[in-house]
DNA sequence: CTAGGTTCCGTACTATGATACGGAGTCAAG
DNA sequence: CTTGACTCCGTATCATAGTACGGAACCTAG
């Protein structure tokens, strides 16, 4: 299996090198021991599963996980209490099914604008007004 | 027409004062004039203009706009440039779309977590692996 | 006319998620 | 066996969007 340093993790996880420094001291990604032939200092490596946690790292996030729930979820991740892991899957399913309404709603207020706002159109533009339909 | 104080205005637009008064120093809602009936101090009062822009703000707002572009859009209302304004709201629905599939993705994947995390299943919860179908 | 609730304002602090910096250590190629 | 790129690590700084605090001024009801 393929080793890699941080700057190799990094690239396959599509984030900066000081990100996933930063990751390890949130403790979302261990810090693997140093490594070299001889004893004396060496280098971390990382292999697959550092990647495939970097990538669920930002899959989490992008489904508005914070970095302190994702930490859970890596904790829960092949443990046994599924009813945390439920629970924590269930309450961001509703928070996002509220956000993309919000999103779809705030779509709809753009398209608006754009209409209410043409090249041809003269006179002001009613920014403010074509939102005013909107009451979240 | 209906006057108010800060607390009264941050109460229509759902915000706390504080949040008013942040929003004043960014420059996205005016400060008015002090008033009362002598001429000495008195207190800043607040109208229905006030109202929409701080409710548009908060609409802007969950459309994505970040708070400097929403004062840019502030300076846009009621103004001549169109093109300004159909570039920011291009730019913005593009960005939306974006993040609407990003999040519908999510919400699958969430789904998927749930089905593969069911009360009755045993051994354990694949949090990792079931997310690692997603490659944005 | 006084008590207590608001307002005003500057400044400081918070949370979240990074990014940057600097100096010492390490490694691989030539 | 040196040079130059990369690593390690602690600490500092940033961006965004607020939230908190404290003292002076103000306003209204009793």
């Amino acid at each position: 299996m393929k080793v890699r340093t941080i700057a190799g993790l990094a690239r396959e996880g599509g984030v900066g090198v000081e990100t996933v420094r930063f990751y390890q001291r949130r403790g979302l990604i261990p810090t693997p021991d140093r490594w070299s032939s001889d004893g004396t200092g060496g280098i971390r490596r990382y292999g697959e599963d550092d990647v495939r946690r970097l990538r669920f790292i930002r899959s989490a996030q992008v489904a508005g996980f914070t970095l302190d729930q994702i930490k859970e979820l890596l904790s829960l991740d092949a443990g046994e209490d599924r009813v945390r892991a439920r629970e924590l899957a269930a309450e961001r399913l509703t928070a996002l099914d509220r956000t993309i309404a919000d999103l779809e709603q705030a779509r709809s207020a753009l398209m608006r604008l754009a209409q209410a706002c043409q090249s041809k159109d003269t006179g002001p533009c009613p920014i403010i007004a074509t939102f005013q339909g909107e009451q979240t």
